[in-house]
DNA sequence: CGGATCATATTTGTCAGACAAGGAGGATCA
DNA sequence: TGATCCTCCTTGTCTGACAAATATGATCCG
């Protein structure tokens, strides 16, 4: 009935691929049993350890799970697809717009800066290297719903800090120098907007705000911006898996 | 130098976590290498089937990457690991005792009550099933720092209301019915107490506050509750990766 | 006939050994 | 000196086997 898998990547990889498609072709419910190992080698016509690494990887994805001596069966996480959360990483702009925003930055301010003992931590950075502090709002239709502020070492942006239009998405611009950030290590927390911010930019009614705090790694690991996002409560919720 | 390890747990989880301690042990940076295949069976006393499945669960996580014939490598990721993020699945009483807070809970009410319209798809209710409400207060030294509302399936329950003593876990209570959750599909956003919760129990000062609205799943994939809870701003923030 | 017990089959967990395929580095040869 | 080839190392895949947990049905006994 189905062919053998034969294509670059490696066998794991599409066995993985083929074995979640046949959960949702044939439209198995949680708690349904999969296949044996022996049919579904036999149906792919694999090995059986190349088989077990497969469905060991679908097992930590929490699609299914397995009983010593009973067999392999569909988890409930199946049922809960999460359409976009928030442990996926992704532009502020992507993030807002797949909201259904269509905000417009505006800077509040720019500046070049020592770094505080913390941020030189976060940013790995060494003694005496320095900072750009992008401070930012985030409005729709000229309501604010993000107050964000963005720290990245300066040894990154080669160009004038006048030069550059910092309305647009930071991650466009680091995309230039070569240091897209790919992922982050980020915390959430519940907090009011701070005083000052209040009273400068005139949010006294922004409520309560989604604080994300991340430092933003690019592809090799390096720590190349740290930001503060403060979301506005009543405009942003965020969804998640948890198992 | 390392003894085999034998517990209960299949092999292969405890080897990931083997094998992940031992990158952090080592100090293994990103772009470092791992010990060969050869050398860790030979370290551990298992044989190779078992290791690659490890492995490639580590490799799915992110932690380490492979290229054939080369060897496997710490990747960037590693350097972000969070110790306990949020997507964990946990009971509060765990998460609040890993905050190092030791909470007493007061049981503000206790009711069996007809499910709204969204609460009922929530929790796959039929027409005219009931479920128990149950609102409490999480003390830390006399300082509320939680407020929670759960809804149960009025079902799962079979034993009369007043007969339990519900200022226990409520992971353990489903856990005696068969009916531990394992999993859930969360929300977080910010938001204020609601007013009348603040007038009643007198939480003025409770300030902003992180909610987390969850439906959490047994491991069949049947929601068996729906959770309201909501954390003091001051006092908790969640860790979690993005990428 | 009913129920408990036991043997057997099924299914997943683990092991051993082998060969294939990709990559790295040194030896060889022009 | 430089290019090529060979060999070794490492990961990818396969085969076959036995152990351990579970399910099933037969058997035995009251």
């Amino acid at each position: 009935m189905d062919e053998p898998l034969r294509d670059m990547r490696t066998l794991v990889i599409q066995l993985r691929e083929r074995i979640a498609d046949l959960i949702r072709e044939q439209a198995l419910r949680p708690g349904d049993k999969l296949p044996t190992e022996a049919q579904l080698t036999a149906r792919f016509k694999i090995s059986r350890p190349a088989l077990r690494e497969a469905l060991k990887l679908l097992e930590q994805d929490g699609l299914i799970y397995v009983e010593h001596g009973r067999g392999r069966f569909v988890s409930a996480i199946s049922a809960i697809q999460i359409d976009r959360p928030i442990t996926v990483f992704e532009s502020v702009t992507e993030m807002t717009g797949h909201y259904g925003y269509n905000t417009v930055n505006k800077v509040l301010s720019i500046s070049e800066e020592a770094p505080d003992a913390a941020l030189a931590k976060q940013l790995h950075l060494d003694e005496g290297a320095r900072v750009i502090r992008l401070e930012r709002l985030r409005l729709e239709h000229d309501d604010p719903i993000m107050y964000c502020v963005d720290y990245v070492p300066r040894s990154i942006i080669t160009a004038r800090l006048y030069d550059i239009d910092w309305s647009g998405s930071l991650l466009a611009l680091l995309d230039q120098y070569k240091q897209r950030p790919r992922m982050s290590a980020a915390s959430v927390s519940a907090v009011m907007l701070p005083q000052d911010v209040v009273d400068r930019n005139d949010l006294r009614n922004f409520g309560p705000a989604l604080l994300i705090t991340e430092t933003c790694f690019n592809a090799a690991g390096t720590p190349v911006v740290y930001a503060l996002d403060y979301h506005k409560g009543s405009h942003f919720s965020f969804s998640l898996a948890r198992r």
